[in-house]
DNA sequence: GATCCACGGGAATACACGGATG
DNA sequence: CATCCGTGTATTCCCGTGGATC
């Protein structure tokens, strides 16, 4: 074998095992069945859930903590687990064992990004409920929540309701969760942000968590690189810097893991070099806004935050939503008002410009807020 | 016919500036 | 000098519309 032929089978073993194994095990918006790093966390969460495995109910709670500590990531994976033990209860089963009740209450998950409106909680409560089909439109809140009742009402039929990012910009707060799952046979965990300290009516029970210890954030991140990022794509000392970078929290670190993957991936690289490592945390705004939040957003909010990231160089919000118009589809007046909304929650950023002189009020131009190469990606391989 | 939600569009209001007014 | 005014933008606010589906 001559030497061409040795660089043509490396350049062949190059191509055949790219950088990224797997966007999703490195992605900030999924997580992992089973959570790493939080075992006392979730040995509270199995506490507090206890007397539902002898057919009571806990009472509400509230776990609360900075954004990438591991909350949903345990609360996933915790009710994923409970709800596979104990499924939606179905009619053949409730006639079948109606002599011996079940003895579990149904688990159900709620991600209060994808149901803001009460109308949506209890829909996506009795859809995690009852095994039925539940509508989505042409039936008022009301009449959902009758439903919910009934489903509840016989004596051995209960739900544990988790709602996850409560009290966010654009989700409803812990109050409205209450007062959407007020049901006698319902206990709810709400998960948020905001410290106890600094809420009114607040649930007998709270969870405190706080952000990642340094090696515990080096599990979670080593965990997630040898799982969807190639072999000795990235050295140990790499990882270490992203921790470090990443000062706890989890969801930034995989942001800027996923984006220089991302980055190296594309320019065709075997492995990630620290070049790309910068350019992966450079696309990470600090503070960050979580991408599965921005991820939640309506489609067409997507497509304009999409062109957003694609426009280099646009001075004024009046500016950038006749660009933006003209890839998306929508007047640009509604982009416009799009911009202004986004701006209001915090998704991107109106940072005031230079006063141009003469009359009229200065530009601003926006900037995003959320790990744009992320996003670019995620929405690019939506179907 | 009712219901929910995302869109569409534009009117109303706020702001920044230079110049006029008292 | 302090304040008001007109002009041109930027920003906020409000409500109607239409698709989809019970």
């Amino acid at each position: 074998m001559d030497l061409a032929d040795r660089i043509r089978r490396r350049q062949r073993t190059a191509d055949e095992t790219p950088v990224v194994i797997d966007y999703d095990a490195i992605s900030p918006v999924t997580h992992l069945d089973e959570p790493v790093g939080r075992g006392p966390l979730l040995e509270r969460l199995l506490d507090h859930l206890d007397p539902a495995f002898a057919g009571r109910l806990p009472p509400n709670g509230y776990l609360h903590g900075p954004g990438g500590a591991g909350k949903s990531a345990v609360v996933t994976a915790l009710f994923d687990h409970l709800a596979r033990l104990v499924g939606p209860t179905s009619p053949a089963i409730l006639t079948t064992t109606r002599a011996q009740p079940r003895s579990a209450p149904v688990f159900v998950y709620v991600d209060a990004r994808h149901a803001t409106s009460q109308f949506a909680l209890v829909r996506a409560v009795l859809d995690g409920v009852v095994e039925e089909p539940v509508p989505n439109d042409g039936v008022g809140t009301d009449r959902l929540r009758q439903r919910l009742d009934d489903a509840l009402s016989s004596p051995s039929s209960r739900a544990v309701v988790a709602v996850d990012h409560v009290g966010e910009s654009g989700t409803p707060s812990l109050e409205r969760v209450s007062e959407a799952l007020d049901f006698e046979a319902l206990a709810w965990l709400a998960i948020g942000r905001t410290a106890p300290e600094s809420l009114g009516v607040l649930p007998p029970e709270r969870f405190a968590v706080g952000r990642y210890e340094r090696s515990a954030l080096l599990d979670v991140l080593t965990e997630r690189a040898s799982a969807g990022i190639a072999r000795d794509a990235l050295d140990r000392e790499q990882l270490r810097r992203t921790v470090r970078w990443a000062e706890g929290d989890a969801h930034d670190g995989l942001a800027a893991l996923f984006g220089a993957a991302d980055q190296a991936a594309v320019a065709g690289h075997g492995r990630i070099h620290d070049r790309a490592l910068d350019a992966g945390m450079e696309a990470v705004p600090r503070p960050s806004v979580p991408l599965g939040r921005v991820m939640a957003l309506p489609r067409r909010r997507q497509a304009v935050l999409r062109a957003l990231v694609d426009l280099d160089g646009v001075e004024s919000i009046a500016d950038a939503s006749d660009a933006i118009a003209r890839e998306v589809d929508l007047s640009a007046s509604t982009v416009k008002r799009f911009c202004y909304e986004l701006a209001e929650v915090g998704v991107v950023e109106r940072v005031p410009g230079e006063s141009r002189g003469g009359a009229g009020r200065p530009p601003s131009r926006l900037e995003p807020r959320f790990p744009t190469r992320v996003f670019r990606r995620l929405y690019d391989s939506e179907p």
